[in-house]
DNA sequence: CTGAAAGCGCTAACAG
DNA sequence: CTGTTAGCGCTTTCAG
């Protein structure tokens, strides 16, 4: 049962065997596989004999040589921030739908928000060339994506505006004004003063802009950033109900707080819950992004409603745009819409 | 601008490069570079050359070029049934953790419980070969996976006792038994005389394994299954809400209602709730896996836990003893452990 | 209309 | 210890 070819971990046959029972030339069979090519006729009698053939031996060509050939790889590679984050779910969705009946294989990979994972993944794609990239990078440098830019000629589409190199196409730029918003309707119709901030941990993105935001609603409105006031986080479940305990040992806490994102919004909800406090009676939670579990908890979260699957279906047109060829120059900028989606947490 | 090579996607540099640069020849790099290779002496000083030609070139091996002519890519591929099932997280965590050590790349494809998808991804594993399989199908026969296993000699592991192939192994079993215990404390602990189940649609996996456990415990105690006590849906919180308006209409429901996952028992609250009903008060209702959205809702629900960051290392496990030639021979099977999480619900 | 031949970048015999 | 050579399976000139 040994002495197979060398190599025992396939029998798919090859482009040569169906040339063989077509009886015909190997490069006869790539033709009208790949009829598209410039229009070179051929007849319709091998054609059939050679469809007949791939039938019979149920070919399927080998993409591996086939990438080698025509360094395109039919591939497009994914890096999100994390898997466990509903955040991702809508966008990687529309990413698989797309490339799925484009033919095209999706690569995914988590950073966990970690550089040397983000680093990796970038040399990952280098030694493993694919024909696009996807990614929501949270620290990588410009310089950083300059460097693989030098190298690789592959489009990059990036969500997120602290993406900023002149060849990447980047979806964002909400984080700012919406939070600014959201604050300012906390102030003017919810009467709030004291507002507190649940950051990222190391002035990670997207904490820094948010951030700017509420910086300055509060300062529009002559309101003081009290210390105390904001707190930081993992951008997890956890991480919010970790910062939420830190909002309520104070003796004279805020009367709400606005989390970086909704994951860390729900957790600190939950703390809130599990010290005994009421939201929004004691505490009015308040997160980013309209995320499944936003509506599952108790009060359901008021937050910034972004639309996911858009954004989504975006990402991978102006990657495809690239990938076709129908697109070449400096990246472009797309800011996506956003609306305040005001719920029972406030 | 555009007289480059006939390929400017790309400049990176190729083992010749480097040969060329260190004056060896490109065999000799690539046994540097593989040092493994059967103990091949190499002087320390040309191997000193080359190595600082790779660096001054910042050399990566092309994936795709070693791929075709090793018969290995370095890639593992997973099927799933849905991202947006955290049931799933932990799985693809742990692979694409270990596979990350391991330097695999990770190739990930939903289902979305489709028998056209499962079909779709075995045909893509066909073209692109990859060196192991991990997948959850929910509609793939034993002879689609048998076809497969023809043809391409694979390694695969299944998460679901459903697949029944003398070459796969499967983690799985849990489905009847602790859908059994579950509802015989319904009944033995909380005095639940009429339960109800919520099913997949058409048979599907992992529906027909736990109404068995169902049947099983009613049949035990001699209670009836009504009509109208099992009603089905999608495998998501939307197909557990609208499964659960077919109980809150009925004259006499069930008093508690098994779900056949989270997401269902989840939705079902939800669509109680919705309509004015208490749970657990007016129903109980129980789920089966342990999410992170069991402990968001509010009642917590009460579900079957399993380990799922545990059987996720116990796939890539499984798969990589079989990729590393360790193991080989028939398929194993796993019973993966669960116990009964009680919570609010019930 | 079809075949022969080159070559994508790499590894692995096989000779020195 | 190192270089030469032969492909992996495919696409794409270039000749007929």
């Amino acid at each position: 049962m040994a002495n197979q070819k060398s190599r025992p971990n396939s029998n798919m046959p090859t482009i040569q065997d169906v040339a063989r029972l077509a009886g015909v030339s190997h490069s006869t069979v790539s033709r009208v596989l790949n009829q598209n090519s410039t229009t070179i006729p051929i007849s319709e009698i091998t054609r059939q004999k050679i469809l007949d053939a791939v039938q019979e031996l149920g070919y399927q060509p080998n993409m591996i040589a086939r990438s080698l050939r025509t360094q395109r790889s039919q591939m497009i590679a994914v890096m999100i921030g994390d898997i466990s984050n509903a955040f991702y779910h809508p966008i990687v969705r529309a990413v698989q739908d797309v490339s799925d009946k484009r033919n095209y294989d999706v690569l995914i990979s988590n950073s966990d928000h970690i550089y040397e994972h983000e680093l990796r993944f970038l040399n990952t794609v280098l030694r493993r060339p694919v024909d696009g990239i996807i990614m929501a990078p949270h620290c990588l440098t410009t310089h950083d994506i300059d460097q693989f830019v030098q190298r690789s000629h592959v489009p990059i589409v990036a969500l997120g505006a602290q993406v900023n190199h002149p060849d990447v196409d980047v979806i964002g730029g909400t984080s700012e004004p919406a939070t600014y918003q959201m604050i300012k309707w906390l102030i003017e119709e919810k009467g709030h003063r004291r507002i507190g901030f649940i950051n990222t941990l190391h002035d990670m993105p997207p904490g820094p802009s948010r951030f700017r935001g509420y910086q300055r609603a509060m300062g529009e409105f002559n309101l003081a950033i009290e210390p105390g006031f904001v707190q930081q986080g993992e951008f997890t479940l956890e991480g919010g109900r970790q910062a939420m305990q830190n909002f309520v040992v104070q003796e004279n806490p805020p009367t709400a707080i606005f989390a970086a994102n909704s994951l860390m919004a729900i957790g600190a909800i939950l703390a809130a819950q599990a010290n005994g406090y009421k939201v929004p009676e004691d505490f009015s939670i308040v997160g980013y992004d309209d995320i499944p579990e936003a509506t599952i908890i108790s009060p359901s979260l008021t937050t910034i409603g972004r639309d996911l699957p858009k954004i989504g279906r975006q990402l991978i047109s102006l990657l495809f745009e690239r990938i076709d060829g129908q697109v070449s120059g400096p990246g472009r900028f797309v800011a996506s819409d956003w609306n305040l989606i005001v719920r029972e947490s406030t």
